[in-house]
DNA sequence: GCATTTAGTTTACGCGCGTAAATTTTTTAT
DNA sequence: ATAAAAAATTTACGCGCGTAAACTAAATGC
């Protein structure tokens, strides 16, 4: 091993004994050269310690090999997973991935886009928050590269959208609860950060309404990621004021939930489907805490894996055809119902 | 805005009316010319829409103004929140972060020492996995690129550590529950893949000799990083067979405390300080969700924002100096006691 | 006002690699 | 075996920028 350093492709050709020309086609793809030169390349790659330099590389590609991934907060472990499952997919096609948070900032989104654009990534997979006024930003940043959004949809925005079915899931869960006890109140973020709450606010109000119910909102107060921390103390308010219309709460996302069920706990108030129970409340999301809440979440699992597969995957197809789709593509995959304690 | 699309410094040259050299100068300080020219370039700039490519610029400079950011799993609420503050600290000192998760697996951990090594960054913020079997990678890496661990220690391993004095903090919790009732026993991994958990062992065994109690350890079973998982299964088994000495656990860390939480409840053990409670329960770290367990969770905080600031102005320190400092230096971070309601 | 310091300009080269064109070698087909 | 096709080599240029050297212009001190 290290006969001697190698500073450069120059370096590696010379001991190696393959031209320099046919080492760059090697380092680009491995299957574009002659398997028996393929061969002599590794063994030589396995004496000297040589990779060629990413910037140099880069600087000479217009397209770049790297992908973008933006999500809005990997503190939540939501978009932690998905953030991962989306690395995966990248790197299975040959590609680098950079993933980037905008810590729940839309600001930092704008940083991270413009970051991206000197970094030339051949494609973005943008999680964006959702928010009307960055509509522009983004846009004009899909002018030069070509995103495509998950989780939250920005109408007509990018080349496709992949995420969950919020009205099939949603209904799924108000169905299930009107058939197993009180029909639900809809807890739920007063100004929320992320569409998928709008969405899922209509869909509450269509899937009540078809089942013969009168819908009841009930809105937090408070601004920005601490869900948990309102979740705890405006549902704890509304449960003290005994507020609910019914004994059943569905949170528009689980980390309500989460909050929700402390404040239950903090009030005496026991949360469940037993006949002691006071409360029935269900989430939305299956985060990968509701399975130790108490007690453990009823919630809506999202199909991570495929969304963030297929949002690559349909990324991937774009990149290899080389130009825009002709039409927007919307994928949404639904929700499944994870039957716990809590409703 | 954008008369003409600029295509590099040579052009923005042109239209800004100072010479390339200069401009160079400017963007790699903008504190390196004069205030006048300073001020055309930036008027410049907000004229015609140029950023230096990235890749150029760091083809040609020895050190980048990268630094890499590794922590061993993102999904973990503690390590995405001291990432985050890393990052901020790196920005702030006009370093760009790379932030790198290793996803919970020491393989990875190598291939993202790997990635960083041909992305040649100025220094890199570690925290390893700490296993002994990856201790000559770092090492390793470390002959190129200047290192600072943080969170976990490896001994003698890279310039720096930065950490939380694990015998302060468990003694700390030791002695309040010591005082406050029943002496605790100790929750941990059987074989734990952080050696903070061998630092907490050791402190626990030293702070209950010294407050004169026997100590008692009880072990769980399993792998991997889904501690709650483990944590409720194994907790739960202790508690279902009355195995705890006394009536106090200290876990080794909140996820633990939180999975074994939710296994009190579901058994139907009251956890607290109150006369009514069967079980006190304690954790370590201060995660972000355990304001939110049921009960909530008395814990040690960690320091955090000091961790993160020290360890980046540790590495920013030997960047400045450029060399090597001459002795290794361990830096430890009291913590916190944070009471709530599970003990 | 002049000399001195400081900052900017011109000119020129190099970084490590992509890539094109012309040529040579090797493989494959007949 | 020979011709045709495929792959590798040689040669050469360019990418966008860092940076050094020699020079010129501007700011500063007295």
């Amino acid at each position: 091993m290290a006969l001697k350093q190698i500073r450069n492709m120059e370096e590696f050709a010379a001991v190696s004994g393959i031209s320099r020309p046919t080492l760059s086609k090697y380092f680009n793809d491995p299957d574009s050269v002659r398997r028996s030169t393929r061969e002599r390349i590794e063994l030589a790659l396995t004496q000297y310690d040589y990779r060629p330099n990413v910037y140099a590389v880069n600087q000479n590609r217009r397209k770049t090999r790297n992908i973008g991934v933006v999500v809005p907060n990997l503190a939540d472990p939501f978009f932690s997973e998905i953030g991962r499952e989306v690395e995966l997919a990248c790197i299975a096609a040959g590609y680098s991935p950079i993933l980037l948070s905008s810590h729940g900032n839309p600001t930092q989104e704008r940083d991270n886009l413009e970051l991206l654009r000197s970094l030339k990534p051949a494609g973005v997979l943008l999680a964006p928050f959702g928010r009307i006024s960055d509509r522009d930003d983004i846009a004009s940043f899909n002018k030069h590269i070509p995103v495509v959004l998950f989780d939250a949809n920005i109408e007509d925005a990018c080349e496709a959208f992949v995420g969950t079915n919020n009205f099939q899931s949603i209904d799924l869960m108000v169905e299930y609860l009107c058939r197993s006890g009180e029909p639900p109140c809809l807890f739920e973020m007063k100004s929320p950060t992320n569409p998928n709450a709008n969405k899922r606010r209509q869909a509450y109000l269509e899937s009540m309404q078809r089942h013969g119910f009168h819908p009841h909102i009930f809105q937090a107060e408070g601004d920005g990621w601490n869900f948990e921390e309102i979740g705890s103390a405006e549902g704890g308010r509304f449960i003290s004021q005994n507020a609910f219309a019914t004994n059943t709460v569905l949170c528009s996302n689980d980390r309500l939930a989460i909050g929700m069920l402390s404040a239950a706990y903090r009030l005496g108030k026991k949360v469940g489907r037993g006949p002691d129970c006071a409360l029935r409340i269900a989430g939305h999301d299956d985060h990968p805490f509701s399975r130790f809440t108490c007690p453990s979440l009823t919630t809506i699992a999202q199909d991570y894996s495929a969304i963030a597969n297929r949002a690559a995957s349909t990324l991937f197809r774009i990149l290899d055809t080389d130009e825009r789709p002709a039409e927007r593509a919307e994928t949404l995959f639904n929700g499944n119902l994870v039957m716990r304690d809590s409703a």
